[in-house]
DNA sequence: CGAATCGTTGAGCGAGGTCAAGAAAAGTGG
DNA sequence: CCACTTTTCTTGACCTCGCTCAACGATTCG
């Protein structure tokens, strides 16, 4: 990741299930986590749960304050968490650099979002787990937090179903089903991905396998796509 | 919603169907929207499809570009669309209130990402399509396109079904069961919703209704939410 | 060493998916 | 304006993936 925030306002840290911030709050700052796992989640009257961001190390949390927006959604901490905050004030307060570091994040977020999406509305039980495991490894590995195919993924089998709208029961029974495939290891907390590239393929992360050299491919994902939409 | 884009630099008009951004490419302008639909999208390579956003006229598309990222869901035109086109350029080269305006849009995108998540993983199939269509009504009365409770909806029951996660069959079953139940009306791309409460009470998409006057409430919206998360 | 919380297992079920085929609209070209 | 094609909408029969409910170990934690 690039460099550091250049407004740094101090260290504020959290424990685990407290709040970093509340619906129907107005935000007086934006935190760089430095330390710990977050989520911001949406609860329902008669308890769903849906969890629709994972703040990790080095993630910015939430990107779109630094205006004067309520928050809908409120975020608590997993793990303990170590932040740094940084206030928010009109625009013209904060360097070039920092908004430009801050539009980065908001655009990752939707980006992520949108990945989830996907698989929240067209991925089997099966296929959400794996995107989610190597997204995570992933996220951890960019920051230095993960090696050797293993990293710490401090989530219960019931966090996992509230980020993927599946049931903790058959949570558990997918990912046992996947660790008898010796796809995934996911147990007290850690994680093991024995074959990374088979994980992948089963998420179908990225487009089904080029039939090309990977690298320059032509912009379509589909017959007939040169002037029409996916579906003919 | 609020002024108009400051640097406006000509118009750029879509036919249906066609791209108005593809995987892989570089942006060198983000659009306004001036008239017409758009939908962000990813395709599987076995046909499988999500929408993952859709633009209104007034939507900014895509703000998350404006700096040099790489686009990873295309964009196509649903019906004829208008743009102004809003040439990406260093951060320095727009106005204080140009920049002002698109974290507004990047913010108020992630929002509405946000509420599709949740539709897309806790809602059923009533709720989510009750959720949309409210949506839809939402956005286009604020652009002074709804009123007397309807509006035009260019979408086929397969887009809404690529929207709301669900099966083209399964949208027409439960749109007439709504239908029948008096609740909407959703005919020949011309909605019309008799009960816009109702509708909102299905989506489930503010809190369940509050027993307090509706106006100043706690932010706590489940028991025993004072220091720790939703689920005890 | 109790008391939660978390993970695991079984039995049964139901919301939504699949497949297939026909009716109704909406384009298209002459 | 009319045949013709393509897309969209409907309907029925059947099936399955993932949910529900419930109980019981296994951990974790105060």
């Amino acid at each position: 990741m690039a460099s550091l925030a250049i407004v740094a306002e101090g260290t504020t840290c959290f424990r685990p299930h407290q709040f970093l911030a509340r619906e129907n709050e107005r935000p007086e700052a934006i935190f760089r986590i430095e330390e710990g796992w977050a989520y911001r989640f949406h609860l329902f009257g008669d308890g769903r749960r849906q969890i629709t961001a994972l703040f990790l190390p080095g993630d910015y949390c939430e990107p779109q304050w630094g205006l004067g927006q309520c928050i809908t959604q409120p975020v608590v901490a997993i793990t303990p968490v170590r932040t740094t905050r940084i206030v928010c004030q009109p625009a013209t307060a904060h360097s070039a650099e920092y908004h430009q570091q801050l539009r980065l994040a908001l655009a990752k977020t939707i980006e992520r979002q949108a990945d989830w999406l996907v698989s929240l509305g067209r991925r089997s039980a099966r296929e959400r787990i794996a995107q989610l495991l190597c997204e995570i490894y992933d996220r951890l590995h960019d920051s230095g937090r993960a090696y050797a195919q293993q990293c710490a993924v401090p989530l219960t089998q019931q966090d996992i179903a509230d980020i993927t709208g599946l049931t903790a029961v058959h949570v558990n029974r997918t990912l046992q089903a996947m660790r008898s495939a010796g796809l995934v290891y996911l147990q007290s907390k850690w994680l093991r991905i024995p074959d990374m590239n088979a994980l992948r393929h089963i998420a179908c992360c990225p487009e089904p396998a080029p039939m090309v050299a990977a690298t320059e491919r032509p912009p379509v994902s589909w017959p007939e796509m040169n002037e029409h939409s996916g579906r003919p």
